[in-house]
DNA sequence: CGCGCGTTTGAACGGGCTCAAACCTTGTGG
DNA sequence: CCACAAGGTTTGAGCCCGTTCAAACGCGCG
C-alpha cells in the first residue's frame, strides 16, 4: 500500500555527474576510495556533525565506533512493536514515519532525513510504536541500546528515568495526533471524551462522570476545530442519549456507544 | 491508550476522605495534618510512583528530595523562549500545554495531569518551546537541570546526545503540528514546501529546486488531507507561477510568494 | 448592576471530501 | 520491443461538514 521504489541507481547514474540536488543518493565513493566490504561504521564525531551537536568530545569517546544500517527502498527501517534495539541517525536518504490505527487510519508523523533521529519512541515499552520505511535507499547509524543505558546506571538513573518518561509523552502525543483530522469532528469529541475517562480512571476517580478542566475553546484548539464545533458535537452526543452534559460537568452514560462513535 | 499513572500512595491520603471526581482540586489536608509551610519536598520514590517507572533504586538515591512548586490557577507554569531550568512532574492538577505562531493562530498540544512530565522541549535550545499554564491549582515537581546533566559527564555523554537531539525532534514535529488544520489546504501544502526546501538547504543542496522522494499520497497523509486535494494545491500554486512542478520534480519560482501563502 | 467571557443554537457559505474518469510513469513478461 | 498491469497524478462534478457570522443566555466578578 504504502510501499513504494524510486529509482534508486538509474536516478544515480544519470544525475551524480551534474551538481546534484538529491540528497538521498549516492553512498558511492570517489573512485580509488577504500572499499569497505559490508561492514561499515562511523565515529562519534560524525554523530556529532550529522546531529549537529555541539557538546564536546571527551577523552577516550573520540575512538568509539557505531554500526551502519543500509536500508533499501520501499524496505521498512522499524517496525511498530518491533523489539527496540536502539536509536538510529539518518546519514543517508529519506524516510517516512507513520503511525495506523484499528481501522487503517495512517497518519504520517515524519520524514526523517540526513542528521534526523529515529526511534525515540521505542524507549517507553522497549518496542518500537512507529513504522518506518525507507523512500530511497538509506543509510542509518545505530546508536546500541547498551550503549545508551549499561553505563554508569547509578549515576544517570534520573536522566533515562526522564528521557524513558519523554518517550512516553512524545508516544501517546502521536497517538493523539493521528486522530486529528483523519476523522469527523463528532468522532473526534467522542474519542476526546473517551481519552479523559481513562486519564481519570487511571488516576483512580470514575471514569464515567468527571469535570472538564478545560473551556471548549481549549478543546477546540487541541482538536483542531471551532469552539461552536465541539459545542454542537457534545448536543449530538447527548441528544443521542451518548452522555449527559452539564457545562464542564460529563456524565457517560454509554461508554460503549461512545467507542463506535471514534471511528 | 496506553498505561499510566496508579494512584500514588500521596495523593491517596489527600483524596481518599471524599469521593472526589475533582482530580485538581485541594490540594487541602485534613484538619491537623501537618502544615510544612513553604517547602514542600518529594522523594524519588514519589517520583517513580508518579511516573510508574520501573527502574530500580540505587543505594544513595532513597533519600534524594526535589523542590515542588505551587502554580495557582490561570498562572502560567513555563512561558515559550524562558531558560530552561528543569524537568517538571506534575503531581497535583490540570494544566495546558500550546504553542503558538506569529499570526496569533494556537493549537493546544495537550492536557497534563497527574504524572504527566512538562519541559522535555526546553532541552533543545535551552529554553522552553511551549506555553504551559495551569488550569486549576497545580502542585509540580521539579527536577533541576542540573541534576539531569551534571553528574557523571564523561559517562552518560552519549545518552545525553541522544536525548538532546530527541528533543530537537519533538520541538520540530510540534512547530508542523501547529499548522495542520490551522489554515486552508493550499497554505498548508506551501509551508510543506517551504519546510522542503529548508531541509534541503540545510543538507547542502539547492533550496528552490529538488525533487520529492515522497508520493502525494504521503504528504496528504502528513498533511491530513486527500490526495486530490494535496495535487490541487500543487495545480493552484503553478497557475500562480509560484512553482513549477513536473511529477516529483519542484522548482520554486518566488519564495516569498510561497512564503506570504502559508499563513 | 454592567461587563467580560464561556456556552449554545441558528443560518448560509464554501472548502475539502467523495466518486469517477483519464493520463502518465514504471515494471513485468511475452 | 511492445503489451499489459499496477499504481501515481491530475482534473471534474456534486455533496456534505465545518466554518463564519450572528444572536441569545448564563455565570462570575469588579
Amino acid at each position: 500500500m504504502h510501499a513504494q521504489i524510486l529509482a534508486s541507481t538509474a536516478t544515480l547514474a544519470t544525475t551524480e555527474s551534474t551538481e546534484s540536488t538529491l540528497p538521498w543518493q549516492s553512498t558511492r565513493r570517489p573512485a580509488g576510495a577504500k572499499f569497505e566490504s559490508d561492514e561499515r561504521w562511523s565515529s562519534l564525531q560524525e554523530l556529532h556533525s550529522l546531529l549537529q551537536y555541539e557538546g564536546h568530545l571527551h577523552d577516550g569517546h573520540e575512538c568509539e565506533l557505531f554500526r551502519r544500517r543500509r536500508v533499501k527502498a520501499g524496505q521498512a527501517a522499524l517496525m511498530m512493536g518491533q523489539p527496540f534495539d536502539g536509536l538510529y541517525v539518518v546519514r543517508l536518504g529519506t524516510l517516512r514515519s507513520s503511525i495506523s490505527n484499528a481501522d487503517g487510519g495512517v497518519h504520517v508523523l515524519s520524514f526523517p532525513m540526513k542528521g534526523n533521529l529515529l526511534g525515540f519512541d521505542g524507549i517507553y515499552k522497549y518496542s518500537y510504536m512507529s513504522d518506518v520505511v525507507a523512500l530511497t535507499d538509506c543509510d542509518l547509524i545505530r546508536i546500541p541500546a547498551s550503549d545508551l543505558f549499561a553505563a554508569g546506571r547509578g549515576i544517570n538513573h534520573l536522566e533515562h528515568m526522564a528521557y524513558w518518561a519523554s518517550s512516553r509523552e512524545i508516544t501517546q502525543e502521536q497517538s493523539a495526533y493521528c486522530l486529528t483530522r483523519s476523522v469527523k469532528s463528532e468522532g473526534r469529541v467522542a474519542r476526546f471524551l473517551l481519552t479523559m475517562s481513562q486519564r481519570f480512571a487511571d488516576m483512580g476517580y470514575s471514569p464515567n462522570r468527571f469535570i472538564l478542566p478545560m473551556t471548549r475553546r481549549d478543546i477546540g484548539h487541541h482538536l483542531s476545530v471551532t469552539v461552536e464545533t465541539v459545542s454542537r458535537a457534545f448536543s449530538a452526543l447527548v441528544q443521542q442519549g451518548i452522555i449527559h452534559v452539564d457545562f464542564r460537568e460529563i456524565n457517560i452514560l454509554s461508554h460503549e456507544a461512545l467507542c463506535n462513535f471514534e471511528r
